[in-house]
RNA sequence: GCCACAGUAGCUCAGUGGUAGAGCACUCGAUUCGUAAUCGAGCGGUCGUCGGUUCAAUCCCGACCUGUGGCUCCA
């Protein structure tokens, strides 16, 4: 039987007419051995395969070279085949798992019976260059199952993977000298591709991702194509190291922790200021229109019994005892959602009211497992700029509309930017599809009046209503799902919530859920990393520092200082001993944003030397009152600092 | 919760089977200074907790506590 002839199409138009089969190496080198030398992979018909692969389909033929982003993967999915090679050479006892290409390197999952050290991490690291060196060319295979089973026999976790794949599916092994995985590919051609790389850490992995099945040793990885890319990728790291909002929190006196309240915050007097300056604009933003309420932190468990947090969520709750039942029959709220319901229906309501915005800001707890515990960003207690509003079907258009805006501005004024992530109904839900046509349609109109762009996520939504969700990318470059906005109509039923219509009937309203920060805690670990410290005049927990040159000034300052105080301006005098160089030193150190400087001809002419956080030695000759109505209006206007260093 | 790693002065960290050190901070003294560290002296630690091994443990072993990285990215 002759082979079937496929046509595929170069990106200068022409045609090229190959036999089915032919791998796509021969393909490349007809076109010129130049672009083979550069050739990584090729894409057929926009599906990347690597050069070893036979080609099974015409179509748009194209060449990637390095400078081709969907190369990368492939590199770096052969990096993860080298680590395996370089492991299996010193730990012969290494039985593998998968090693895939992950968004910024890739790892490899190993079952061993002894954990790896770093010295094993740095022996791997030095034997992968001797495997790059070697030049190993990646050798692919297409097998049987029969042969896979022979090849893997030692391998139970590849036996247990080769053992899914369905008889229709080709099932190919990689060789890259003396190691051959199971692998779908693709890869570089061999292994001296791999020149710029490095192992990151080790950790432990579930096979699978299950926790039921065994713990695997996972190494991570990254590389890249040039030299320069991967020292920017480590230098990435080390600026992120350098803006952890854990270690930028204690250089700037924010919080702490203690062993003894594990995953709960304690705020300093700066930190105090910081969350309190957030809740101050919050509640201004919410002066019109929303209820702030307060509600009980601890409850019986009845409350959640309806909820039905007792049956699902009981593991996350922190139970209390009652000393006379000798139950765990209240627990701290891990929520504040059952309780506002509460609120809702202690009293009749007409539509009139609606949509009716209970805000708050309580105290939430929820037992994560200690595992998951980390900084600011993953605690236990915590608040949240928590919203329900409860009102008719008819309104969530409107409302949708306001509290999207609503959000938008607030990320705005930290110089965050939003994409929005549109979730629609799961496949279990409750309702009618036309309720879940009309709130999708809500949000829909909704999101596309704000103009912003939306991902659909089909099917994400919760069972009780669609959402929409708020993903907030930083200052340097991470993303964050913050805010959310949820429609719930599964609440209302289960509280038996009710309004009086204009019919004087009862009528079941529909809640949103609504959060803008997200938490607090969290929300200010993203600041803290966003502004890497340096916050806006109107956050940072200490606006001005007066400092005179000499004790001769410290009067004139003090003076200084109490005006500035008066006029609602943070500001401290530091008068120590200290050299106003130390000084100086100590207010950068402390990221103040502004340093008022009093020596002899400011004291006499009623002016300050001021010195601007990060500006270096530049400073601004400028009378008190004008510097005073100047921070002021940074305050008031909530300005941004100047372009991050 | 599970795996690995870590826990030494307020902070950052060094160190050793024979009960500990540096710099900064802090206190005191001197210095009164013009934009990122003035000089000197001093104070300060049950080496995370409990247990074991040992003549002897901060160091070796075990458990616990707390923290850090990770436990979805498919052969």
């Amino acid at each position: 039987m002759t082979p079937e002839t496929l046509q595929l199409v170069l990106p200068n138009g022409a045609t090229r007419d190959v036999a089915a089969g032919t791998p796509a190496r021969d393909v490349v080198a007809s076109i010129g051995p130049g672009l083979l030398k550069a050739a990584i992979a090729v894409a057929v018909d926009g599906e990347v395969q690597d050069l070893m692969t036979p080609i099974r389909k015409g179509g748009a033929f194209v060449v990637l070279k390095s400078s081709d982003p969907r190369s990368l993967a492939i590199l770096r999915h052969s990096g993860a085949h080298i680590l395996a090679t370089a492991v299996r050479r010193l730990r012969p006892d290494a039985k593998i798992g998968f090693g895939p290409a992950i968004d910024d390197g890739f790892y490899y999952d190993f079952e061993v019976e002894t954990p790896f050290t770093p010295d094993d991490l740095a022996a791997f690291e030095a034997e992968m260059a001797k495997v790059a060196a070697e030049k190993f060319p990646f050798v692919r295979a297409e097998i049987s199952h029969g042969e896979g089973e022979k090849v893997f026999a030692d391998d139970p976790l590849k036996l247990e993977r080769l053992a899914e794949l369905g008889p229709g599916e080709v099932i190919s092994t990689y060789t890259d000298g003396p190691f051959t995985d199971l692998c779908r590919g693709p890869h570089v051609p061999d292994t001296s591709y791999l020149q710029h790389f490095k192992l990151l850490s080790t950790a432990g992995a579930y096979w699978r991702g299950d926790e039921k099945r065994q713990m695997l040793q996972r190494i991570y990885a990254t590389a890249f194509w040039k030299k320069d890319e991967l020292d920017a990728h480590i230098h990435q790291m080390e600026e992120a190291r350098r803006r952890d909002h854990r270690v930028v929190g204690k250089q700037l006196d924010l919080f702490m922790f203690h062993q003894f309240a594990p995953g709960a915050a304690f705020w300093t007097e700066r930190g105090t200021t910081l969350v309190n300056t957030l809740h101050d604009y919050l509640r201004e933003l919410h002066r019109d229109g929303y209820a702030e309420i307060k509600t009980p932190l601890l409850y019986n468990k009845g409350l959640w019994e309806i909820s039905g947090h007792w049956g699902k969520y009981r593991e996350n709750m922190f139970l209390v005892l009652d000393n006379e039942t000798k139950e765990h029959d209240f627990s701290l709220k891990p929520m504040n959602c059952p309780s506002h319901y509460l609120m809702y229906s202690a009293r009749k309501h007409s539509y009139r009211e609606l949509p009716l915005r209970y805000n708050t800001y309580d105290v939430l707890h929820r037992n994560e497992v200690s595992g998951a515990l980390s900084g600011l960003t993953r605690v236990r207690q915590f608040q949240q700029d928590d919203c329900h509003i409860f009102l008719m079907d008819s309104q969530i258009a409107d409302e949708v509309k306001r509290l999207t805006g609503f959000i938008i501005g607030y990320y705005t004024t930290f110089g965050l930017t939003a994409t929005l992530k549109f979730a629609t109904r799961p496949e279990t839900r409750i309702g009618t599809d036309e309720m879940w046509d009309r709130a999708e349609g809500a949000l829909k109109a909704a999101l596309e009046a704000t103009g912003l762009p939306y991902e659909l996520k089909a099917g994400d939504g919760a069972f009780y209503g669609p959402k929409i969700d708020f993903d907030v990318t930083d200052s340097i470059g991470r993303h964050w799902q913050l805010g959310t906005i949820q429609l719930d109509y599964a609440a209302p039923e289960r509280f038996d919530l009710t309004y009086a219509g204009d019919d004087n009937t009862a009528h079941r309203p529909v809640v949103i859920h609504r959060a803008v920060s997200g938490s607090f805690e969290r929300f200010i670990a993203i600041l803290i990393e966003h502004f890497a410290g340096a916050f806006p005049v109107w956050l940072s927990p200490e606006q001005v520092r007066v400092l005179p040159i000499a004790s001769d000034f410290a009067a004139n300052a003090a003076e200084v200082t109490a005006k500035m105080r008066a006029a609602g301006i943070r500001a401290v005098m530091d008068n120590g001993n200290d050299t106003l160089n130390y000084r100086i030193r100590e207010a950068e150190k402390m990221k103040v944003p502004y340093m008022a400087v009093i020596g002899k001809r400011e004291a006499e002419a009623g002016t300050l030397a001021v010195r601007e956080r990060g500006q270096g030695k530049k400073q601004d000759i400028i009378a008190v009152d004008d510097f005073i109505a100047r921070v002021r209006d940074e305050i008031r206007t909530r300005a941004l600092p100047k372009p991050a260093e």
